[in-house]
Formats: C-alpha cells, structure tokens, sequence
DNA sequence: AACCAGGTTCTTC
DNA sequence: GAAGAACCTGGT
C-alpha cells in the first residue's frame, strides 16, 4: 500500500527541475523523477499541469513537498523582476526564460547542499553524481522502499567519523580534504549550519568560506541550493561564458535583484542545455 | 596521449 | 591583488 499525493501545478516541470544541474540524487526515467531528498525516496510522475507524488500523503506534501519543490513561491512574480534586472541589457533573459520556465529553484538540505557542491568543484556532473551517490551508498542510511534499496545523505558526524581516507576511497580525489574539513568544523562546532539561515548574505558568504575548500562560488550554490537565498548569484564557468557571450560589456552583479539566482539558473540551462541534443 | 571538467589554494610577481 | 600552476580522477 503505497500513498499518491497528485496536484496541479503551474510554472512546474520535473524534469526540468531535476535535471538542470542544481541537485545530484534524482534520476530521469521513462515516466517518472525519482530519487532520495530529506531522507526520503519520492517518486514523481508529471503530465502536463499536474504531478503525482509517490511515497507521500497530503499532510506531508503540505508540510514539506510543496516547500521542498518551491512550489508555494508565485515563478509569474518572480519571472517579472528577473526580466525587470536583466531585460535593460538585451532580450537574452526572455529567451532564457522561454526555453528554461518549469525549472523551481529546490529547498535542499544545508549539509547536503555545501558538500555536493563542494564535490562539484573543477569537475563533471556524471562524476559528481557518481560521487555523491558512492557516498550516501557508502555513508547513508538504508531506505527501504517498494522491494528497493535507497540511501540517505550522510551526515557531517558520520562523514567525520568515516575519515578522510574512506573518502578517498569513494574516488573524491582532492576534494576529500574539502569535504572532511567542512564535516570537522561542523561536527566541532566551528561552523553552525542553521544559524546561516538567518545571517545577511554577505556574511553568510563569508562565514562558509572559512570551510577549506569552500569559495564564493561553492558558497554561493550552497546559500541558493540549501538555504534559498535566491539573491545569491554563483558565477561559475558557464555563468562566465554568457556573460562574455551576451553581456560584452559586463553586467551589475550588485543590482540583479532578489532573484538574482533564479535568473542564473535560467541562464546555465539556456547555454548549456539548449546547444546539446540530449535534452 | 594530452586535455578537459559547474573551483580553490598556493605561489610568485 | 592579479595571473598562473597544481590538484585527483575518469572520460575522450
């Protein structure tokens, strides 16, 4: 006996949202998303303006689905202000929009957030993935679900007491340092993940890049990946390419809004996913 | 076989 | 500070 939660949505599109590069541990399959988030395994099923969530029931699709998925935050609004800070410069944001509208920017886990995109750094999304699953498969907690076997992301106590050489041995490569250091200072205090949830931007910045191994640009993904500070805009080497390719002469990174992230979001999928055929 | 991949640190000027 | 090399590893 398994639970269905279905409900309609708009400005919504799973695959999208899973696949355009912000989270590790969902999969695309023939008719569905699945994939472990929270320390649960959800399964998504989407036609057109409407989704099935498999594995939940209303209460929690109310109390943390919806929240997790972003979808109690109005994308119309939010569309309109990033067009308003990226419109003035040429009609790339609206094009962006057009190919990359559906995408909601998820509400993932802190920890999970910092050390995927610790991982991500000078390196592959396959590989990332890979690594990130090697770990949880590893690390993680077993979640039982319909005959299957899942995992949790592990946390930084467990990635700490593991030690940096089973790290290595999950093909981390030199990001393993990184990583167990983030856990270390987490696991002794030094660093206090939820107190980020109510510092000011640039001190939040700031106070992640203490982590070794953690700069503006892995900062910046965990503030918008982990804790939703949608004014956070990573500048990555994607990021960079646009701005050479359509912005030749630069743009204000100090006036891009409170939705700044969203927009940088819509603008890495528009250059790397509409030149590929894979999409 | 050399080069690259969703960065960061370390060195050097 | 700004530019350049080095960094693990797996895939072309």
């Amino acid at each position: 006996m398994v639970n269905v939660y279905s409900t309609k949505v708009k400005n919504f599109v799973s695959k999208l949202t899973f696949d355009c590069g912000q989270c590790f541990r969902f999969e695309k399959r023939d008719n569905y998303i699945d994939g472990v988030a929270l320390g649960k395994y959800i399964r998504i099923t989407q036609n057109d303006d409407s989704i099935s969530i498999e594995g939940i029931d209303e209460n929690e699709y109310e109390n943390v689905w919806k929240y997790y998925l972003d979808l109690d935050e109005d994308y119309e609004t939010i569309n309109d202000d990033i067009l308003n800070h990226f419109g003035k410069y040429n009609d790339t944001i609206s094009k962006a929009i057009d190919v990359a509208n559906g995408i909601r920017i998820l509400r993932q886990d802190h920890w999970e957030a910092l050390c995927s995109f610790i991982i991500s750094q000078n390196n592959n999304s396959p590989r990332i993935k890979k690594i990130v699953n090697a770990l949880c498969e590893t690390l993680g907690e077993t979640i039982e679900y319909s005959g299957n076997t899942y995992y949790s992301f592990p946390s930084p106590q467990v990635v700490y007491e593991a030690g940096i050489d089973k790290l290595n041995e999950l093909r981390m490569g030199f990001r393993s340092k990184y990583v167990f250091d983030a856990a270390k200072k987490i696991v002794e205090g030094t660093i206090d993940l939820k107190l980020i949830e109510s510092m000011e931007f640039d001190e939040a910045e700031k106070y992640l890049m203490q982590i070794f191994g953690v700069g503006k640009k892995v900062a910046d993904c965990t503030l918008l990946y982990g804790y939703h500070k949608t004014e956070a805009f990573p500048v990555d080497v994607w990021i960079k390419r646009v701005i050479e390719k359509y912005y030749p002469c630069g743009i204000d990174l100090n006036d891009l809004g409170k939705y700044a992230g969203i927009a940088q979001q819509y603008l890495f999928f528009y250059e790397r996913y509409t030149q590929k055929d894979g999409m």
